[in-house]
DNA sequence: GTATTTTGGTTAATCGATTAACTGATGAAG
DNA sequence: CTTCATCAGTTAATCGATTAACCAAAATAC
């Protein structure tokens, strides 16, 4: 009671002073275990990621939510499963047990799901990951949005004839990317089967032969939106092959804004970011949010992909 | 004592049949955090890093952690610092107070540290760091080991005029690999000196330039040691304009073997990797051994760094 | 001057699991 | 037939914090 405001006037001002220096002087800490079994609150948070968790790409999410956690006192507990549903299921049983306060659970990429019926009525929020339904809360990337960010970065540059390269793999990012980049095209009058290339698999290798053959052709675009940014590594590097310079004779945007790529690539990739740090902590507010109020409708939020600007982007010749 | 082996015999084998079943039914699952206060373990481990735990760089450090300790039916409680010392300690303040069983320290980048005073007398181990006076249990890379090990990939392949190219930083890492390699070349008869280039930043723009410098002197290396991979990236891209090929004009070797890098470029590059996730994996060993028996001496461990060999290196012309 | 509140503290129950101590019945030993 | 050990269960204390319920003294109201 002197150590916790709670309990208020339950105790005079200076007795609890007394209480307060004998603890110090004691180095008394609190016994969270033993705090939580009372209150069964136990301010931990489950972080349940498919791979997601200890994996390059994402770690910026995990941060995100860490740090909106440690502000409001509560820290995360991890369990990296390998997507496998059996295990996902075996790891928010082992994080129940602990009764951590609510789950988090996060996707390597942005998909759809469902929520595993074992997560009962623990409050739980979806990261780069949405139920069809919306029957829980969850944010996921603006891939429209962000696509619109960078085609307008050539648009404004005054770009119209647009490549596209993509990876065939069925994907949501995918999906989303290509039909905005298709209403763009064609808004400008243009075919965009003349200016798609389609890849199996989104990395450099396959992105460098896809942007050989969109590059050789006649009428070659002005500027290519690649599906990411290791897509774009490829297309830098046969632009170098072809004799063409990025960006005066070819401009090149792409998504993700991977760190270790595009601000080192050679010139500075113009791509659209994934909001992983944001949508993290966005989704630790909307978990403590239902950890407070659980009767409120879950939310399905849209986070901004911002575009970060460098210098792959010119007028056309 | 029906669900636990212990107590062992003290329930008939059919009751315990009967409440296994009557528990199965009811979908019991134990409440840890009471087990937890009154076996003052609770199966949960701390792992403080500086920026470490959600940098790209080595999530496989916690992925190796969290592996481990998941066998052995432990979880991981993260908390991720900027490094700052007082956020450390309060980190671990906050750790001990729910009463994990032991903490892992992990820090960015191979370094020497001193373990706080408030970690008392709860069980630690390094982790990507050791103390002076190897008082605490600790693991980190074999530079030594890996450096020999991409320079033996060179002179296998008949290379004996080895550049070197390195950071001023002043980090461990720079300290070994350099003077591993000024050992060998020193070994060939040739001067170290002639061979070496210092940048101010291991990253790929000054790693360009000093890359031209060296190659464009009289008596250019055969073959290149980066410091790191993206030390190579720069050296590529300067090989490719001076019209030098990899590998057939200049043989390439790096550390740290990254994976959006290393296997990105191309010729794949040859790499000896920092072994983050089997480093994690002992130091999850290690703080269970030393749960078991605090009165054990703690070891000091090198791991091994295995060379990822790709299409990097050939014979001199 | 008595009745009622307020103040400041104290007691004891509780959260859910573990475990030492205890009890009765059965079986074995002498 | 008595004694003692074993087996199978039951009871109750404990871990450390929270919190409802009590209680005595002081303050205030009437």
């Amino acid at each position: 009671m002197a150590l916790n405001e709670t309990g208020g006037r339950r105790i005079g001002p200076e007795t609890r002073e007394r209480v307060r220096a004998a603890a110090a002087e004691l180095g008394y800490r609190p016994n969270t275990v033993a705090r939580g079994l009372r209150t069964r609150r136990t301010q931990m948070i489950g972080f349940v990621g498919d791979d997601v968790a200890t994996t390059p790409f994402a770690g910026q999410m995990i941060r995100g939510a860490h740090d909106a956690a440690r502000e409001a006192g509560f820290l995360l507990l991890m369990i990296d499963t390998s997507g496998d549903k059996a295990e996902t299921e075996e790891a928010i049983g082992a994080l129940q047990e602990r009764q951590i306060d609510g789950i988090l659970l996060a996707t390597m990429y942005h998909q759809v799901v469902e929520v595993p019926a074992v997560i009962g009525s623990t409050p739980c929020v979806l990261l780069d990951a949405r139920t069809a339904d919306g029957s829980a809360s969850s944010v996921v990337p603006d891939e429209r949005g962000g696509t619109l960010g960078v085609l307008a970065e050539l648009t404004g540059a005054g770009h119209t004839r647009i490549g596209h390269i993509t990876t065939t793999e069925d994907v949501e990012a995918r999906a989303i990317r290509l039909a905005t980049w298709r209403e763009r095209v064609a808004a400008n009058g243009l075919d965009p089967d003349d200016l798609l290339i389609e890849i199996d698999q989104a990395t450099t290798r396959p992105a460098h032969e896809g942007a050989l053959r969109l590059l050789s052709r006649p009428d070659r675009p002005t500027a290519v939106f690649c599906f990411n940014d290791r897509v774009a590594m490829g297309v830098y590097r046969a632009a170098a092959e072809l004799g063409l310079s990025v960006p005066e004779d070819l401009s090149v945007v792409s998504y993700d804004d991977q760190e270790l790529i595009a601000p080192e690539l050679q010139p500075g990739l113009t791509s659209a970011a994934l909001p992983h740090y944001q949508m993290g902590r966005w989704a630790v507010v909307e978990l403590l949010r239902r950890l407070d109020d659980p009767e409120t409708a879950p939310v399905q939020h849209l986070m901004p992909c911002p575009v970060a600007k460098r210098d792959s982007v010119s007028p056309p010749r």
